[in-house]
DNA sequence: ACTTATAAATTGGTTAACCAGATTAAAATC
DNA sequence: GATTTTAATCTGGTTAACCAATTTATAAGT
């Protein structure tokens, strides 16, 4: 167990090396937007790794808007300057991995903006969809049964029904590691539970009204409890 | 460059295919959270599709926090039950692309809190590197050149100040985007740039002091151009 | 000299064989 | 019969050879 965890990092190591021995090289060339970056065989001997960890870093780079790859033709230097690109790998490295305050402080801002932008702008189809894990989450609970599920399957429809897809995106990222946080801090009990049931119906309520205020303010009282769980943890 | 597109999204679609049948083999055979996979091997031999495709469902469903790969052992469904894998797996099938309005949506979201969350949270350190992302913007923008890089640069630098990782990344992952559709809808001209200086300055003073209050404000003083163009964009 | 046709080299992507560690099954020992 | 040893198998990860499309270089044709 111990060796895994050493070599994903050791993996991880090599991967932000060479990320960074990419923007030195667009810096020393002199890399415009839309360049060409040395191929990757030439990359691995260069920076004498396999291709597979070039790959590795290319693909990060992709994901984070930097570099394109074309088939049979090269990876290229994304449209934002010289400039941009130095800072932005350099944020890219210093990244620290989430932690739990983050992520809730994190849920809570998205939420009241999902909800808002959701009670304007849902179809009769979302708000079908939305009623659909309400209910779910209100005969699970009044089953005395854990329903920590299908709460967040309740707030994943409200983001769904906001209309943004990078919200959207961005709640899908962080919901699993808000279930395991919450089963891991037991953040959610059950008494907690049954007071959820009103609350979720009231915020269902508003956005069925298309009320985008009132959908805000329910949505922050359902946090409330939340919202001073997440300011007393250490970290 | 017409059949790139058209093997990547074929790719594509295989991927999710898989990803689909994965979520339908989690019911099917009730996988509860903590249980393996069946390996790589079965699962492309199953699927009729190669290994590398089965890997690429997997990593995707990694990167959600739906599964976890661990070195010569196995996959395992991540500790979130049936329920929210079901959900989850079916949102990420049906999530579109990102387009420039929900991203700028977010975007203006995530810096209203990042600015007021940085003015809380600010170390020496933090603020000496806005400081010197705001000289390089003024520099670029007296000089009459195009400062758009060095205008991201210094808001990344609020987001870096947040303390909060979560919200940094999410600044990082859109980052790269608003930049090329900021060059491609031409958002910022040179006469918004000149007003931009007062505002990045008043920003940066509002956080110097530490006063959230105030340094919300001015950041929604600067986005106030950019909101209402974001609010006529058709899409 | 210029365009077209052809061939060689280069590209990212794919794949089948291989690797080391982990797991399981079988065998040996007491 | 229970415990330890050993061997065989299975796992995700890695890699070197291969692929098809592209790009560049060369040759041919006019």
């Amino acid at each position: 167990m111990k060796l895994e965890v050493a070599t994903k990092i050791d993996s991880l190591d090599t991967q932000k090396m060479i990320i960074s021995k990419i923007g030195e090289l667009i810096n020393f060339k002199n890399l415009e937007p839309g360049d060409k970056l040395p191929s990757e065989r030439m990359l691995s001997e260069k920076f004498e790794v396999t291709r597979s960890n070039v790959r590795g870093a290319i693909q990060k780079l992709e994901f984070y808007g930097l570099l394109e790859s074309i088939p049979q033709s090269g990876t290229f230097v994304a449209n934002i300057g010289v400039i941009a690109m130095n800072g932005m790998i350099e944020d890219i490295l210093k990244l620290e991995e989430p932690n739990f305050k983050s992520l809730v402080e994190t849920r809570i801002l998205l939420e009241l903006k999902t909800v808002r932008l959701a009670s304007l702008r849902r179809t009769d189809d979302d708000l079908k969809r939305i009623k659909e894990a309400l209910d779910a989450y209100t005969k699970k609970v009044l089953k005395g049964e854990d329903a920590v599920q299908e709460d967040l399957l309740f707030h994943l429809a409200l983001a769904k029904a906001s209309g943004n897809s990078t919200l959207n995106n961005f709640m899908l990222i962080i919901t699993p590691e808000i279930i395991t946080n919450f089963e891991k801090y037991h953040v959610c009990d059950k008494s907690l539970a049954r007071q959820g049931i009103e609350e979720h119906n009231a915020i269902f309520d508003a956005v069925k009204k298309q009320d985008p205020k009132l959908a805000k303010q329910k949505m922050k009282e359902h946090f409330n409890v939340l919202y001073q769980y997440c300011y007393n943890i250490k970290k």
